[in-house]
Parts: C-alpha cells; structure tokens; sequence
DNA sequence: CTGAAAGCGCTAACAT
DNA sequence: ATGTTAGCGCTTTCAG
C-alpha cells in the first residue's frame, strides 16, 4: 500500500508537507505543491481515512435510525438527510430497528465506539431514556418523531392540526361518521392525531366512539387490510376512513374493494405521508403531504451543527392536505 | 475519554492484556480477566474502533450500490444483504448512485480511501471498466445485474428463462399481441429479458413486431404510465403486456385503467420482482418472483468471502411465476 | 514555507 | 499467562 510516507519521499519533502498539500492548506508555496502533486498522481497513492479518522478523532459517519426501510416515507426523508451529508463530506449509515431493542443497541453502541459521529433517530419506538443518556455525551437529533422533554432538538409537523384538518375535510364533504385507523398509542404521533381527529369530531358536534378508533400494530398493507375488515363489519358503518399512514390507508382501499363496497362513494379513505404509491392507487388517495426531503435535509443540517458543537433549536414544518379520488364526489 | 490505556492502569494489568479481554482471547486466566472486566465496568469504558481500525487496517463496512432507493426491489435484497453483514459485524453503507457516474465515483473513493472494505454493486449503470480496475485491488461482488466477462464474481437469476416464462404464460393463455415494456437495452438485463421475450413468440410462431417493443428511461410508476399510453395507442393494439418491473406494470395498470381498459379482459399484464405493492393494486399483478431476501444474503457472504481474500464462485438463482388477477380469465 | 516529532487508540509480535 | 514495544497512516504543534 501506498502510505504518505512513500509521497514525501518521491516528492523529497516532509510527511507534513504532503498532508498540507491534501488538506488543501495554503502556506504551501506553489513549486512543492506541485511537485507533491506529481509525486501522489505517479504513486497513484489514495489517502487512508482510517489514519485521519484516528488522528481527527471522527469517523464522518451519520447514524440514521429508522424502524423499517420498507416504508416510503423515510426513503423520502433520508434523500434530504443522504444530500446534505454528502456536501459536508458525511456518510451516512442506514439503521433499520424493526423496532427491536436489541438491534437498536448495536446501532447505539456504533457511536459508542466512534464509528459514527452523531445520529437521526427517526423510531418512534426508541428506548427515550437510553437516547437521553446517549444524547449527554454524543450529537442526536430526533426526527418526524419524538420525546417532548427528552431536551433532544427536534424536528416534525404538527401531527395534531395535520389530522385535524384531515378529518375536517372529511367532515366538510358530508361525512359524520368517520373511523380513525391509529398505530399504538405508546407512539407519540399516534396520541397527536388522536387529538386532532377528536378535535374535529368535537368541533362539529359529532360524538366520538371508541369502536371508530381502530388500532394497528404496525404500518403496513395487511395491517391496513385487517384493520379495515374490521371497521367494514361494524354494525354502524363508517362512510369515511382516516389512515395515519398511507400504507394503512392503501390496505383499506384494497379491503374495501375486496369486499364490493366504492371508494368514495360507500366509504371514503384518507391517508398519510404522500408516498409516491398513493398516486397509483385507483382510485388516487388523498393525503396529507409532509416536506420530507426538507425535514432530511435539516435534520442533516441541524445534526452537523450539533456534532461541530453548537447549539441548534428544534423546528416545526409546514404540511398539506392533498385532495384526490379517494374523498371525491 | 476513557482509552485502553486507563482500564490498563485501573486493572493493574498491561494494555495488551485489556486488549486481549476486548477480544476475547482465552489466554487470559479468569482471574486478571475479572479485574479488567471491573476496570471496563467501573470507567464506563468504550472500546475505539478507529484505533482498532487503523491498526487492523480494515473499517468493517459494506459498500451497496444501488441506482435508486426508491425501487422495493433493492429494498428487499438489502434486507438479505443486512442481515448476514450485520452477524459477521460488518456495516453497510448504502450509496444510491441516480445512475450518476459522478456520484458513483465519490462512493468508490469510499472504498479506495479505506472507508469501506468491500462493494456490492447492483447499479446496471455502473462503469464496468471502472469497476474492473476497482477489482483488481478490493473486494467487489455483483448482484442482480452483472458484466458477463468482467471477471468479478456475480449473484443473479436467469434473465432470459424468467422472461420467457412470463411470455409463454401470456401466450399459453390466449395472447398473440404481447408487447414488452422494456428499459434501455444498454442494461444487460434489458437484453436478457428481450431475448426471452422474442424466444417465446418465436416458439409459438408469432412474429416478432419492433413496435411492440417499448423503453422507458427509467424503472418507475411514470414511467410505466408513459410507456403504457405509447402501448394504447398503437394501431393494432396489444392485448397483453409484459413489463421488466413491477414499477413499470403498475404504472401500466393505471394507464389501462385512466383509458377506459380493462385488466385482465382488455389488456392483461406481467410484471417483474414482486415487490410488495404488486399485491395491492387492482386487480393484483402477475410477475416474477426473485429470490430478493436470499440473493441479497448469498451476496454478502460472498462478499466477506472475498475480503477475507478466499475465491468465490458466482452463482445463478431460482426464479419463480405468480400468477395473480392481472392475468386471469 | 517546511521539517521533525509526537501521538491519536489499538493490536500483535516477541519476550519473559 | 502477561508485559513490552513497535507501529498502523495520518495531522498538527513547534522549531527553524
């Protein structure tokens, strides 16, 4: 292997000189730099980053924590996170907990061990307290989902309005008897837009009922399917549906099809996220829109301040109601 | 920080010996082991990897090419990948390259510069020639699609038979007008799966029409539906279509579906991956079945193979028809 | 502007 | 079974 070393004595200069020259440091005079340059295009020498990683005492790596990797949402939100790590010379490792302690352990003990500089924890179903003794000592920022105190910067929408409004669009249209598709309640996300879905109920009078608010295990298509089969079989029948999760609410439209009943027109469905799938459903879904390559890019950004030191605030993005088939007519 | 050299202090023992701890060597004797295990516990200590990998000369991390994150396809295959990686304490690093040769550089730097010890290319767009020259010095494995001659180990299926088998599906069931939705024939498996689809009409004496052979740019919904509207509008107008991926057949689903079509009756449809939305639309899709979940595992073991500086064989799997609604009837 | 030298944290001969 | 020591490849004072 080609070592520094070997550039300095074929360009007969220092060690020192050669690392100036790579690092792009001025106070070079322009006769060595060349000469030095030559030296590493003949050697074809590659600088390692396992001695400049010990020496620097950073490994350059982002730790991205996601419960799955199946879910499109996150694939959005790791674009915006995967172009501003790249642009500050950050790789970024994809970690997939399937919401399992264990696995989310060996994820943590990599900054542990300095083989990642910080971390994007985007799991709802993070062990808060060992991520709070985590964040005492290593840069971690939570995004899309997170603990209110935990002193964690953050960033997310306002789950709460975002299902407010989409169950008001619901109501504005006609519907007065609307089930809500939830994940676990344990989630943070699922309590806001609990509160937002009760929000609008209330707000025009409607009464909520427990046997409307269904409740999943996961966000997936067959959760989506079941839990739509069971909505279907309530005596009184919702005639409109809203998924927190477009996986959720793409299963629905497939159960409510199987089953001879019309999207819109027997029930209506909305979803959640936008993922790119939501547009090729038939019918179309609507959806509330989340800026994820945004809420990656600032979380990239916000992250990399944080691993540099410094103090960033926690932030809160804008969303939007997407008005498709699904909820026409 | 806490480095070997305190727990060696703290346990009155050397740092070769904490060393030797750390890693499990049993030429320890219980007692001392005990002391340095109290010294680790008692200074919360984290062992460093970038010491450990400097002087190992290894970083323990799995380079993935892949052309776009987006597509389940390769989700699925890391999944594989992931899992054996991980048990083998190896890291993965996912690199999406958007076909970009620019980009794909930056990755393979990762692994010249020592960042990653080994690559698993999945990227069709990929430099074979720079992929060559990168094998000549690292570990390289291709998965899915490959460069027949290039002499770099591969994981794939058989290309050709998996396509002819979803013609010959179409034929058997009546279609004599098939077009096939092809992606750029610069891919080799674009060229495979076209060889396939010309086998099969040609067996069935059905004449082989240049304009029943679209391509799309790209793998994707859009893709599919511009593809698909091309198809429609031929003047004697296919009654089947086989498309080289799910992404494309979905798309084409929604097409038929936007003009008025049918599916199966008017315009039946194949696919490619069975990916998990492939069972989601309306009707669901027929397509061929990849062994994602396995090739991805059998490439990462082959690729810690190839690290570990032993050769390795390439190997074609088992592919698979399943036969859903879109060709019924 | 350049060089000498220390040392980042760890592992592995080699010696005892 | 344990300790001593060299050194992995790099950056960064500190001198000159």
């Amino acid at each position: 292997m080609t070592t520094i070393q070997h550039v300095a004595k074929q360009a007969g200069v220092s060690v020192a000189t050669v690392s100036r020259v790579l690092n792009g440091q001025n106070k070079v005079s322009s006769k060595t730099r060349i000469k030095v340059e030559e030296a590493i295009k003949k050697l074809n020498y590659e600088p390692s980053m396992l001695g400049r990683n010990l020496r620097t005492s950073e490994s350059r790596i982002l730790l991205i924590l996601i419960p799955s990797i199946s879910n499109p949402f996150y694939l959005e939100v790791i674009k915006g996170i995967e172009n501003i790590a790249m642009s500050q010379n950050y790789n970024i490792l994809l970690c997939e907990t399937d919401s399992n302690p264990e696995r989310e352990n060996i994820y943590f003990d990599l900054v542990r061990k300095k083989m990642a500089d910080g971390i994007i924890s985007m799991d709802p179903a993070v062990n808060v307290e060992t991520l709070k003794k985590l964040a005492e000592k290593h840069a971690i920022i939570q995004c899309s989902e997170y603990a209110e105190d935990s002193g964690i910067p953050y960033i997310t929408i306002n789950n709460e309005e975002a299902s407010y409004r989409a169950v008001k669009h619901l109501i504005k249209i006609g519907h007065q008897k609307v089930a809500l598709m939830n994940s676990d309640e344990k989630y943070l996300y699922a309590r806001q837009r609990k509160l937002g879905y009760q929000r609008a109920l209330e707000e025009h009078g409607i009464e909520v009922k427990q046997e409307y608010m269904i409740h999943t295990q996961q966000l997936g298509f067959e959760h989506g399917q079941q839990a739509m089969k069971k909505i279907i079989n309530l005596k009184d029948r919702p005639t409109a549906v809203f998924a927190v999760s477009d996986l959720l609410a793409i299963g629905a439209l497939k159960e409510i099809n199987a089953s001879g009943l019309k999207v819109p027109d027997d029930v209506a469905v909305v979803g959640f996220d936008k993922i790119d799938f939501s547009n090729m459903t038939n019918p179309t879904l609507t959806t509330i829109a989340q800026p994820m390559y945004r809420m990656g890019a600032i979380a990239a950004k916000m992250l990399i301040d944080r691993i540099k030191g410094e103090q960033v605030d926690s932030v809160i993005l804008d969303h939007e109601l997407v008005i498709r088939e699904s909820t026409l007519g």
